[in-house]
DNA sequence: GCGGCGCATGCAAGCGCTTGCAGTATTCTG
DNA sequence: CAGAATACTGCAAGCGCTTGCATGCGCCGC
């Protein structure tokens, strides 16, 4: 590997010079700067990151802690992340957070102090008092997307708010007996969300003076089978069948729309169904939902830790937390109810 | 954070033992080795990578090349190459090669060349010759897992006998009239598989002394709305309508399951379906696949780059390259032919 | 009893950059 | 036109580790 002293020869400088005009830190001569980037360029200089990291502290790289790494959702918006990192010339190093204590705590105590980040991104996830602390020790910026936590910077849609809008258009439509899909209330520690989703959908059925049935909630873990099962039963029960389902997720919605199917139902004639997410797979299943834009969710953490990184550089102080846009997108599976 | 020579310090050693004790290279007794690591976790002490690495050439962190993040298939195996990798206490770097020319230049001739990993593996991906040549220059060891690449150590499956242990299946079911769902001819550099799978196929038809049709092969792109699409081609023409169908990939399999439902077909009584790859939703669908254990292919490749990089350090020789297992999975969309 | 060997440890020289400080050359200000 | 400010560049001291070499010591074999 060619390292800078080759590219300083070459050019005729010294190494300080070429570490400056490379870095775009401190001053340098247009003429100068050009010959060294040439130089550089015919030598195929690239810049150690360890020794430029030790030297400087800065890494130019972002860890990401993701809880699933393979469900649609999460990669997404690695995938919105990853791009705008890139970029913007950042390295991104990708931690998967499961539900094993032991593996967590090493990343927390461990990997992520091996001073191999100069900040944290955590997709949508929740984070224990310990491991938020651990985190905030590490003395670096953290930018969380999803639940809110108020010890860290978040970037979160409002997802009460997104319910109540999935749920007002249901309601908007004539539809009274509307089933949700969504977590039961004793759920994992990664899922806060759901809850106030299912808050959202209480509220606005509290507004329009619906009152909630128990009977009308089906909990589901998120997935095309988990929302097939839960539909089945609301559509199965005997007595009052719902002429609505709001699914607290696009994968859950989509299982629904198998399951009234698969009962013979048609949607959205019989049964009108709603999501959340933007999945993919909403177009081709003409899936009414509210999107949250995944991939933008990525981008804009990326963005935003960024920001704060250079802000620091620069003195500057940083933003506060910014809420994520969301968007009903009617489409096929939701129609006013025919008496 | 703390450093080596506090915890020298504490210890009553000097850093270059400290260093041995916590690394594991070199002699160090017992009694020093406790003392030093007493010390260390009492501080909290972890190795600065950067200055690791500077010193040592190695990095504990390898590179990730993966064509899309968002597609079940590569999260996953990213997902198994993520847990093995940190089970042995190594870093990941996620370098996402889309199609975008300039970008995956950038990837090789910059990102790779920071000296910020000590191996590469890439899920997938067909590499250009340029491409190749770069990551060779690298002078790391490299693992590709999925096409061939004579240029590189692989992992991979045997894509031609995979698609032949499907239509044997079909065959062996008394089908005679099956239809494919693959990738057209000339299609992106991204995908060479898909070739040996319409290979493997019209191998097997060929065996069987079927002629093959072109009018039952159909191109699509990978997704479920391309399988939908294309087998609403297969099955919606006039004249010869196929029996059975095998797409390329189980996602295609699942649309064309979701089209022959929406055109009232009955699988598998009038239609039998086969799929590759052993997706997440298969067991919901009930489909007949070809599980290629995507989790475990990423596993390996991890293991098999840890294995060749302390292999390297012992001076040991290095493996040959390793083919993948794969197994039939019979489940309910596949049943003999009934006349 | 002595040379030789291997283990345990320390010393100190880097690894390849960045950056504070200092020295000059150049430009600006009044 | 003097003095000050500013732009450009180089020197050299690290950044926090790793590791080759040297040292000291106890033990072995003959």
């Amino acid at each position: 590997m060619v390292s800078i002293d080759e590219v300083a020869r070459r050019a005729g400088v010294s190494t300080a010079t070429v570490s400056r005009a490379l870095s775009g830190r401190g001053h340098v001569s247009d003429a100068t700067r050009e010959r060294v980037e040439t130089a550089a360029k015919s030598l195929g200089y690239v810049v150690s990151s360890s020794a430029s990291s030790l030297a400087s502290g800065r890494t130019r790289n972002i860890g990401v802690l993701v809880p699933f790494l393979d469900r649609w959702f999460f990669s997404t918006v690695l995938s919105g992340t990853a791009s705008a990192l890139m970029r913007r010339g950042y390295d991104i190093t990708l931690y998967n957070l499961t539900a094993d204590r032991e593996q967590r705590r090493s990343i927390f105590e461990t990997f992520l102090r091996r001073q191999r980040v100069d900040g944290v991104i955590a997709i949508s996830i929740e984070l224990g008092d310990e491991e938020t602390e651990r985190l905030r020790e590490l003395g670096l910026p953290v930018i969380a997307i999803g639940g809110p936590n108020p010890r860290l910077s978040t970037l979160t849609v409002d997802d009460v708010a997104v319910a109540r809008l999935a749920t007002e258009h249901l309601i908007a439509l004539g539809h009274r007996d509307i089933a949700h899909i969504g977590a039961s209330p004793e759920f994992d520690i990664d899922f806060h969300i759901p809850t106030r989703r299912r808050l959202g959908f209480e509220q606005a059925l509290a507004d329009a003076g619906i009152p909630a049935r128990p009977s009308l909630f089906e909990p589901a873990d998120f997935t095309i089978e988990g929302g097939f099962r839960a539909a089945k039963q609301l559509l199965g029960r005997p007595g009052e069948r719902p002429t609505a389902i709001f699914a607290a997720s696009d994968e859950m919605a989509i299982g629904a729309l198998l399951a009234a199917r698969e009962l013979g139902y048609r949607v959205p004639e019989d049964l009108s169904v709603v999501g959340i997410d933007g999945h993919e797979l909403g177009e081709f299943f003409r899936l009414t939902t509210v999107d949250q834009f995944p991939l933008g969710q990525g981008e804009r953490a990326a963005d935003a830790i960024l920001d704060e990184l250079e802000a620091k550089d620069a003195g500057t102080s940083r933003e506060e937390p910014r809420h994520l846009p969301y968007e009903l997108i009617v489409r096929g599976t939701t129609a006013r109810l025919e008496h």
